[in-house]
DNA sequence: GTCTATAATTTGATAGAC
DNA sequence: GTCTATCAAATTATAGAC
């Protein structure tokens, strides 16, 4: 995976966190470095191709910045991943990849789906077993929804803090 | 407003609700109803009109489904919304319109996103009425976006009971 | 209110030269 | 790895007849 595919990778990341799939074309991505959309097809032979390859990055960075702390309590655990998405919505302003692309899941091609679904599965397995004890896995699905939903009505209000007044209650402390 | 244009709105927004705003064409409705894309423009002139005119009637709807009934109390209307988003979802499997069109929001034309904020907003201000006490808007925040978060995994999952799991500490009983 | 016809643009994708 | 050239299809939208 060379510079031009990651940059590519970077473009098309952003513009659907923006505004979805279908917020971006081969010929966006192309213009913004400076090449000809036919080379973008050299890295990724369809759009859709790009999108799985987009999302599965994404879930490995993420995965990544959540990664498990010696000693760390289920709020821990919680804190950790709201963290992780408030970064991500102050940083930039955007959504979360998969958020987006799950919301208008109905038109997606099978394999950007099965990606989006594997960094969900993913996440609710990793933080049940943080949490841990019973109801574990319902408040994981807890936990995600509300940071999930968090971000999107962020988005709509254009404010950080409409994100940090949903989810301020998802911890005890 | 008479029957064909009806019939486009909930053609247009049962798309809408499966694939986001992209995910339909004025053709695709067109032919659904047995007319031609012309007609669909005498209807409504533009498709961003058009899907704000969808999303401003399904506002209506929605605020009629969950209007105030009498001496209820903080957790009978967060039950309430709770059931109307459950409704939906259970019912033919998509999102909340306003949650596809406001996660990707960074592409809607300016009269699509005003109907979509203010759609959130009247949600805000009438369960934060109803919740009522200090912190209300707070726990109406959490609740709405648990409930949008909810909707978006369970459609990720194409599992109805990810909802309820993610939806249940939402009211205390 | 619906039609035919069409314009103007965009899109995802391919072939083949360099 | 990037280019030119091009394709086939789809999209939003308009003009004007019936």
């Amino acid at each position: 995976m060379n510079m031009t595919a990651q940059r590519l990778m970077d473009l098309a990341e952003a513009h659907i966190r923006d505004s979805g799939y279908g917020g971006f074309s081969f010929r966006d991505l192309a213009a913004e470095i400076g090449i000809k959309s036919a080379s973008v097809h050299h890295h990724f032979p369809t759009k859709a191709t790009m999108a799985a390859a987009v999302a599965k990055r994404y879930g490995e960075r993420f995965f990544t910045s959540v990664a498990l702390r010696p000693n760390e309590s289920a709020e821990d655990a919680i804190s950790t991943y709201r963290s992780a998405f408030r970064a991500a919505l102050a940083q930039d302003g955007r959504m979360c990849l998969c958020g987006v692309l799950g919301a208008g899941a109905g038109a997606l091609a099978p394999e950007v789906a099965e990606e989006i679904l594997s960094f969900f599965r993913r996440c609710i397995d990793d933080l049940s077993r943080r949490i841990g004890g019973p109801g574990a896995e319902a408040r994981a699905f807890h936990v995600m929804a509300t940071l999930e939903g968090a971000m999107m009505l962020a988005r709509a209000y254009r404010s950080v803090e409409v994100f940090d007044q949903a989810v301020a209650s998802l911890t005890l402390s």
